[in-house]
DNA sequence: CAGGCACCTTGATTCAGGTCAAGCCGCGGC
DNA sequence: GCCGCGGCTTGACCTGAATCAAGGTGCCTG
């Protein structure tokens, strides 16, 4: 039976970023990868900390986030299993993580040494490749993300959101399961919890939702993107 | 005597994304280049256009930007002379610009086609590590955006974007020439035009700055910091 | 020189969304 | 059972910034 490493090695080897190795390459890396477990709540690195790995969540939450001179918290994204992080600060000349994060709820995660992996970068352009076209759509997201909150209101930003989860192939009605604690899940959408929880009510009083606890079930999707305003 | 097309190509040269490049690689890439004009007003390429190029603007003002539904524009980015833009589109499988781009003064820019230019990446780590160095950059500028426009007021992102005007070296006291009309500004400020002159009049009152025209003096830049609120 | 236009400013008004405060509910521990 | 606590909702209130509407001011053109 295998063990947990040699389980969350097998998910690494698949993952995108890992994907294009060759044997020889892949197995001169395994030595610079680390299992670590962390609990909820526990700072796993800090704005500004000196960056020398980089992640993939095995298990739990992350979320990376930042926090204003006033102590207000915004959640710039929630990571889940089998998603990396931090990966695109390896290329700054002295790297430095550029958010905090911390554990939502406990977990698994393998740190790669950036080092070791940048070497690898550099004999082989399709992994180059797939870390750009991995960049450039998070760097697209952010633009949208932008957009969303400089040119759209809080209900927009909530109904995109929950239009978002719901699966690419659902036609007609749809059931989702909020993925977190509505707290968290306001935070990144850059509102208090007190909107959040207003504008989902007026969602259910206009019928284009029903909720009941962390399962919404949506009616109509066609009719709750016309809802978008 | 140089023409311009000469001159231009001396830039491009220089530029963070070609100077890696050996004599022969950039011998291969010059006939891919393109030089060309664009009037005041004049769209580039519009949202969700197929992406064979990308740009480096020699002369002129070119923004990009958004339109929200109910028409409101929010800026992402001001383009001026000597800066690459649309560079990273060229990672996405299907590319497309995620913006729309519009000429603000009258200019010149050279397009550089982009499967050119994927092909000498692929030769060369180099030149792999500065594209990407560069698209981490945009990545935390979006960061800081996004941190900006959701824990912090208009004033707040006024009074940095004059601190971010003033050159590195200064102290004491600056003065700074706004970069273009206080529309625009405002716009990638994500604010009106009536707002950041209502928080520059204030500033003002403060005795924070002096303003006459496009001319802002700053007598004391610890003081303006410290007024960042 | 008059008129028109682009850009900016100023004031009055409105409104989305944040803040503060109270109350509700489900849950685990004693 | 009762208590305390964390997470969510609800209501009252406040405020920052957008909107709407009127002027300035400088510049170009006929």
């Amino acid at each position: 039976m295998p063990t947990s490493r040699e389980l969350t090695i097998q998910q690494l080897r698949q993952h995108d970023l890992f994907a294009a190795l060759t044997e020889s390459q892949w197995a001169d890396i395994v030595p610079h990868t680390h299992l670590r477990a962390f609990a909820a709540g526990q700072r796993l690195f800090s704005h500004g900390d000196p960056a020398h790995e980089f992640f993939l969540l095995r298990e739990g939450v992350v979320k990376l986030y930042r926090v204003s001179a006033g102590g207000q918290e915004k959640v710039m994204r929630l990571i889940r299993s089998g998603m990396t992080y931090a990966e695109s600060v390896m290329f700054m000349d002295e790297p430095r993580y550029p958010v905090h994060a911390e554990g939502v709820d406990a977990g698994v995660l393998v740190a790669i040494e950036s080092a070791a992996y940048l070497g690898i970068l550099r004999e082989s352009f399709d992994v180059c490749r797939c870390v750009m076209a991995r960049m450039t759509a998070r760097l697209h997201a952010n633009w949208d993300e932008i957009e969303a909150l400089t040119l759209q209101n809080s209900r927009y930003r909530v109904v995109s959101y929950l239009l978002g989860l719901v699966p690419a192939d659902a036609a007609g009605e749809a059931r989702v399961t909020l993925p977190s604690r509505k707290a968290l899940i306001a935070a990144q959408l850059a509102a208090t919890p007190e909107t959040l929880s207003r504008i989902l009510h007026a969602l259910c009083d206009e019928g284009l939702i029903e909720i009941h606890d962390y399962e919404v079930r949506i009616p109509d999707l066609a009719a709750l993107r016309r809802g978008l305003r």
